[in-house]
RNA sequence: GGGGGCGUAGCUCAACUGGUUAGAGUACCGGACUGUCGAUCCGGUGGUUGCGGGUUCGAAUCCCGUCGCCCUCGCCA
């Protein structure tokens, strides 16, 4: 061992140390300069260790010149802090080091931003005044350095070994599956590279295993799994990168409940290891034409009330023409009702042009009604065309009181779904109904998905989960006469608003997988050519079988309650999915592209 | 591709309705200081107000264009 190298972290000194002599190794948090003395917070991953140079030291010259973020080796002996002058703030606040030897491993120029300033919780010290997040993903490794990170790619570890715990526990294998794969002109865009060998040939980076997984379950691998990197070239969020992480998993024999169970005992474990968190069973199963309705969307946050109610029938029996209009067209009246908002906006926020109403339009809408209720009754600047009964039924429906806001849209079932889905989180966000410092968290399973959607712009019907999941049995008569009718064996797990999770049961029949290609407007050669592995697979003795993905990431943003999915992944992209510290996406040099036979 | 927001010192921000030499905190540099822990005190360096153009006696501020970042719609089987 060098001399240099640490017995101990800075993390772990106590009282039980004192009078040790300890070697520290890590990097300056801060350091307080005195005439006679030096503080430094020597600080990694496990937490601040106070070191003192004094005057009487023979390294108190060289301490001098110490400044944030050097990298230090300190040899010293453990004592224990003055009377009255102990530190609460850290773990090891009863202790400091007195350093006899201190070395600088490496210095560091003045940082762009400040990797720590305040403190604010225990051996944590918190960020404020946090630099813009362009500067801090140019410099990644600087902003690593922040104990939130560290704390949150901890967190990211513990979730993984949770996962394969319970897994294997359970006799699950954990499988690799090709990076290297062929392009489907299906779902999302590809990222491609260029065959070298064959020009003119592509590789397709995977959006998911799926393929190969049920290529494992022919193959006769029951129960496996994967922690696998995804990607899809598509545009970036606030919860989505275009290299992600899933949890994929597939099972043979099993029905929906079976993945169902695995799963709620798997989050009941991921919840209590990582986060001290005890969670119900079993969640929820709501369906899919339900939510839609009550939420406006299919992954519902439900740690609020603020449901969408139907009140077409009484639109009927107003005067309000663009009410009776939408109706006319055989369109929808919904509405919502904010508790307690109705002084929370004024009449000008809420006529045409408003804030609210150009929040509608921002998800379709061509208009937003409301009513105040005052006094018992309601007031806006349409009561004129609603006889009092009908505004009677109106409130009673909406259990309306005094103090409320009722907010209407009028259109087509998707568009009203939408803009008062959007509308009621913004709501949930504005009267503040989510309490972010509790740790609270709603989970629920949204079944019976519809198997197809209709692609207006292509004039047919598109997979709604993916090609591979079958329909419910009782609806299989109805996947030539009827495709919309038809709902799939597909679950998608939701918490807190995300979508946390999908799968389905796959099709394990060469015909039905056929039929559903035909559907989807394939011909059988065309589908021969793109997934003849896989019908050839289905032939020869696939087992029944399903399986999920879980975004991990997003399991890391609910399990930190964090926002923003940068703040959860080590080396992430930014919105335009650039990486901002290596550069990447780059050009490359000709001789690369003559190579790959690609014309500039 | 559309909508919205932002861009001022290394960093975080301020600068009223267009009006004096663009300020503050912090970092950095120099000095003082023996118990600090967001040390304190004194002094100092530091600005293409993202970039380009326009309006004006005068632009950080108004207008046009452009670049970058964030949120969002479309997109994400």
């Amino acid at each position: 061992m060098a001399d240099w190298q640490r017995t101990h972290t800075c993390g772990e000194l106590r009282e039980s140390h004192l009078g040790q002599t300890v070697v520290l190794n890590g990097w300056v948090n801060s350091y307080r300069a005195y005439n006679d003395q030096v503080f430094l917070d020597l600080r990694d991953r496990y937490g601040v260790t106070q070191v003192v140079v004094e005057a009487d030291d023979p390294d108190f010259a060289l301490a001098q010149e110490i400044r944030d973020e050097f990298v230090l080796t300190v040899s010293g002996v453990v004592r224990s802090r003055i009377e009255g002058k102990h530190n609460p703030k850290l773990t090891t606040g009863d202790i400091e080091v007195k350093a006899k030897k201190l070395a600088i491993l490496n210095r560091c120029p003045n940082p762009p931003f400040a990797v720590m300033s305040i403190p604010q919780e225990p051996e944590v010290f918190g960020e404020t005044e946090l630099a813009g997040e362009d500067l801090r993903l140019q410099y990644r490794f600087l902003d690593l350095r922040r104990p939130t990170l560290q704390k949150t790619l901890a967190l990211r570890h513990r979730m993984n070994k949770v996962i394969r715990d319970v897994l294997d526990a359970q006799g699950f294998l954990e499988l690799e599956t090709p990076l290297l794969g062929r392009s489907s002109p299906e779902g999302a865009r590809d990222y491609l590279v260029p065959s070298r060998v064959t020009p003119g040939a592509w590789y397709a980076l995977p959006q998911s295993p799926q393929l190969y997984k049920q290529l494992l379950m022919v193959a006769g691998y029951d129960k496996y799994f994967q922690i696998a990197r995804c990607l899809r070239d598509e545009d970036l969020r606030a919860d989505r990168q275009p290299e992600f992480t899933q949890l994929d998993v597939e099972m043979s024999f099993v029905e929906m409940d079976d993945l169902f169970r695995l799963l709620e005992n798997l989050t009941v474990e991921v919840f209590r290891r990582c986060i001290g968190v005890e969670i119900q069973t079993p969640f929820p199963r709501l369906q899919y034409e339900d939510v839609m309705l009550r939420y406006g969307s299919d992954k519902p946050d439900l740690r609020f009330g603020m449901e969408i109610v139907d009140v077409t029938e009484l639109a009927k029996q107003s005067t309000f023409k663009v009410f009776l209009d939408v109706v006319g067209k055989g369109g929808f009246v919904r509405a919502i009702n904010a508790k307690g908002a109705a002084d929370k906006f004024s009449n000008t926020e809420l006529k045409p042009g408003g804030k609210l109403t150009e929040f509608v339009a921002g998800f379709g809408a061509k208009g937003l009604a409301w009513f105040k209720v005052e006094g018992g009754k309601l007031t806006s600047s349409i009561e004129k065309f609603f006889p009092v009964g009908v505004q009677e039924q109106l409130q009673k429906t909406l259990q309306a009181e005094n103090g409320d806001l009722l907010l209407f849209v009028a259109d087509t079932h998707d568009t009203v779904c939408s803009a008062l889905g959007a509308l009621r989180l913004h709501m949930g966000n504005v009267l503040k109904l989510i309490d972010m410092t509790k740790k609270e968290f709603k989970f629920a399973w949204v079944i019976d998905f519809p198997s197809f959607i209709r692609d207006e712009e292509e004039k047919r019907w598109a997979a709604n989960h993916h090609p591979f999941t079958a329909p419910r049995d009782e609806d299989l008569h109805l996947l030539e006469s009827d495709p919309g009718k038809v709902r799939a064996k597909a679950y998608d797990l939701i918490i807190n608003g995300y979508e946390a999770g999908g799968g389905s049961i796959r099709i394990h029949n060469p015909e039905v997988q056929q039929r559903l290609f035909s559907v989807l407007g394939m011909s059988p050669e065309q589908a021969k050519s793109r997934f003849g592995f896989l019908l050839d697979a289905l032939k020869f003795g696939a087992p029944p079988h399903g399986g999920i993905a879980l975004g991990l990431d997003r399991w890391a943003m609910i399990l930190t309650q964090t926002t923003n999915i940068r703040d959860v992944i080590a080396f992430p992209k930014n919105q335009k999915a650039r990486d901002l510290m290596t550069g990447a996406p780059s050009e490359v040099d000709a001789k690369q592209l003559k190579e790959l036979g690609i014309k500039q």
